[in-house]
DNA sequence: ATAATATTTAGAATGATTCCAATGTAATAA
DNA sequence: TTATTACATTGGAATCATTCTAAATATTAT
């Protein structure tokens, strides 16, 4: 009934294995860009292509996950136990929380299947509630590294 | 001690009351786009930028949510009582879920203020099961309207 | 070695969003 | 009323992350 699945190989290239490095234990949720300016030190000539192909497959494996919680930009964070995030909004720095229990909705619709779920929590950092008064503004996260 | 708060007014134009008036009770979780191609039937020479302007200033005033569980494009909500939001990964449909109850992070660090949070649960609603053979592929949600 | 398959690369293409400079318009002050 | 100011609108250019493409390489199977 259903196909004898594709299977398409994985190799672990130089790169492949030295993003993985980079990646693995790696708390600090990097970007596309994070990675490809981290990994260029060690291939001065490695493409940005790679870096999203790699991200892709790692995706697809189930090997990494992509945390969408900053606007703008994908976050990659290598998919150890489930678990939330937390935003500073005003540095942009991510933090991981863990998950109390299994989330289940209330109110799924019947027949619908559910496959995920996260949870994002947005706030302010200690440092950066340090740094500025005590503002509010809850609105925008304009700001961001570089 | 705080600045005496530069208050800028907000001018309700026609475009303007024509987009609130469209997002008004609205649970379809309209992207920008959505919007425009909306709007430009009463207003053909309307710009873009005025509904990103508006739906910015809209922000700000606390009178929409964005919600950004749709990879790629942000998605509007006015923002009635907390919620939470169930995506169809297949046709992209956003669903709306109850707050079961005020959400609290286990395990919030020390002197983080914490400002708002959301849960997004990710699954594929029945029209799509039906559709569809019983596939798993969690990954990507590569397809879009349009 | 040869063919088949997968990967890397540079750069172009896409798509959402933001920015900008010129113009229009409403509200207020003189 | 007229001038002044503040806020809006518009079209198009600019930005930025991400995806795509085509050509060059590398790896694996035959």
């Amino acid at each position: 009934m259903k196909k004898p699945a594709p299977k398409k190989a994985f190799r672990l290239t130089p790169q492949r294995e030295a993003i993985l490095r980079f990646l693995e234990g790696n708390t600090s949720h990097p970007s596309a860009e994070d990675i490809y300016a981290r990994l260029r030190r060690k291939f001065p000539g490695m493409s940005f292509a790679t870096v999203y192909n790699t991200l892709q497959s790692l995706l697809g494996r189930g090997d990494l996950i992509e945390v969408r919680i900053d606007r703008g930009r994908a976050r990659f964070d290598p998919g150890l136990k489930p678990h939330h995030h937390l935003l500073c909004v005003r540095c942009g720095a991510i933090t991981d929380l863990p998950e109390r229990a299994p989330v289940r909705p209330a109110g799924l619709p019947r027949g619908y299947r559910l496959l995920s779920s996260n949870i994002e929590f947005y706030g302010i950092c200690p440092a950066c509630g340090k740094k500025e008064g005590r503002r509010e503004e809850l609105s925008c996260a304009k700001k961001r590294k570089k």
